[in-house]
DNA sequence: TTGAAAGCGCTAACAT
DNA sequence: ATGTTAGCGCTTTCAA
């Protein structure tokens, strides 16, 4: 049914202009009590409901906003995402997902699709672009928020975790656990936060004064994680900070498989607090990356900026995650 | 900035018309090389994206589809998802995200809200909208295609995997290792295909001349997993086949909290095989859905309605799924 | 091969 | 309180 009813379709079955349809339905502008009724019966019979395109023609706004994702089946990143969703929602955005895939190059691709599709603002989550494509990123004309990711210096605006933190954090726990040879598994440039997450173990290591940590490259993954491992177990590491949950969950699978008991023998530890991580084999120790707060602030910033709001071109806001202490961290062996 | 290039200013600035413009730049009708290349050269001097929404408002298509997902946060459903969006956008199709979030009255006012933003199709995933709204989605004035769930008799494209006949495989596996007794995690009518699923086991259990399976209600999720293996265990029951991999994941947990072995004691089988399952402790067998194939099929069914085919307004099309064996099913105690 | 002009369905001056 | 009208940025007849 292409036949759908248009404003002119109720404002002819209700006697008025279109005008005065167009204002009744808003309620911009109050209108007699007999004609908004007429109104309302007539767009009611006729199923009517306003064209939003027609509509973001005129106002030169779609109401909508894009989501880049690079992996929508990261469980992280569909948690954000339905973070992000909600909140759109709740400020009557709609919201377009482009959901990332392999290259940069598709990222790319989409982002002119989205911009061609005239969305309000972008919230872009962990994407290739922002390392790769900085440039690209200050050329969007429309206003822009970087979640979990930084470019650093670019006035973007930018809402993270405290990675370093969190991550030292994580290290932290073990050390007073009494872990004294750390291991990292790490996840390679192209992931968010890689560095700040690797720094923030050097930082609790070196500030208490044990040798520099053991660190081998997972991929992001469950599976490079579980390959990491081996090499970390190899180097008689007790306590291991995993990049992620999954890199931490592989860690999990390839220390059973070894018969490595956790957490007798190695502890884990991961990050982000994925909806899993609670029900792994021992539960999952980890940090907890404010999630929700985290869409909230993307979302509500953006809405900001769209109704006029100019952003203090400040640096980028980063939220405090929070260490869950589960099962899979313990004493290290000998230690108190 | 809101001052984007628009078609009027390519057509200045390269001395034509407007319409030659749209004409160079859709490719529709041959120009004057010469033409051709003022404008093309103005179009990029302008960096000028034509905008979609004024587009939409004269073809009277949006070449975007909505995507309604009861909760995207569920891996298979995001697996699913990331499936559409790909697809569709191999088509030129942008998506647009409505997460169903807890109630259905939300789902349906994210329906009203895809259906102002013109989306040209649905695509819906295992909404709470199937079930009881099932009159509101015949209502739709475009067309839908359901995906893993069925409104039984509504004539509405429908995509499904074979649910009865996977669980059936999933039990099957079981009764071939030597289990006698057989238990499921049920979930909730208000889950996809639950009900199918059950059946599918009972349909094994009967086939094989043993007694009913033992049934406890989960909530699809992990914890409702976890809880409702309780009862099975004390059943007795030797084999359990889950509504899906997440409850086969609570299983995994409550039986390794119970010192229950598996799959020595009592093996395991999930639906779905979501990513996680193959790094589970141990390794989780289960039915695999052909999802990439459901969104594929979904995707390219609407597309071809959009393009003016009728469908044969057939059954529902179900794929078939697949067993994948792994660690946690093995041979029943005293058996072969 | 190109241009002029109408029109997609709304909203927002500007009148009244 | 309501109507008239212009116009958002495109595509597409219809003419030339």
């Amino acid at each position: 049914m292409s036949g759908r009813a248009t404003i002119e379709d109720v404002a002819a079955r209700s006697g008025v202009s279109t005008a005065t349809v167009s204002r009744v339905l808003s309620g911009s502008v109050p209108a007699r009590p007999e004609t908004r009724d007429r109104v309302l019966a007539a767009a009611r019979d006729l199923d009517y409901h306003p064209s939003s395109v027609a509509r973001a023609l005129k106002r030169r706004e779609t109401r909508t906003m894009g989501l880049v994702v690079t992996d929508i089946t990261n469980p992280f990143y569909s948690q954000l995402a339905r973070a992000v969703e909600s909140v759109a929602h709740e400020h009557g955005y709609g919201m377009v997902l482009a959901n990332g895939g392999d290259d940069a190059a598709r990222e790319l691709e989409h982002l002119d699709l989205l911009l061609e599709r005239r969305v309000d603002g972008i919230v872009i989550v962990s994407s290739r672009l922002t390392r790769r494509d900085a440039h690209r990123l200050r050329a969007i004309p429309v206003p822009v928020v970087l979640v979990n990711d930084t470019v650093t210096g670019s006035g973007i605006l930018t809402v993270t975790t405290a990675h370093r933190h969190g991550a030292r954090m994580a290290t932290d726990h073990l050390i007073l656990l009494g872990h004294r040879r750390i291991g990292h598994i790490g996840a390679p440039a192209d992931q968010a936060a890689s560095s700040q997450r690797r720094q923030g173990v050097r930082d609790a290591v070196r500030g208490a004064g044990l040798e520099d940590p053991v660190v081998a490259l997972g991929d992001g993954g469950v599976a490079g994680g579980a390959s990491a491992t081996g090499a970390l177990i190899d180097a008689g590491v007790t306590g291991i900070v995993a990049y992620n949950d999954l890199s931490a969950i592989g860690a999990l699978r390839a220390l059973h498989r070894e018969g490595v008991r956790v957490p007798d023998d190695v502890s884990v530890v991961g990050f982000d607090d994925i909806d899993l991580a609670a029900w792994t084999d021992p539960p999952l120790t980890t940090v907890r990356q404010p999630t929700d707060d985290l869409g909230r602030w993307a979302v509500e910033h953006l809405v900001d900026r769209l109704g006029g709001a100019t952003d203090p071109a400040g640096r980028p806001v980063s939220l405090e995650p929070r260490l869950v202490v589960r099962g899979s961290t313990g004493p290290a062996q000998g230690a108190v």
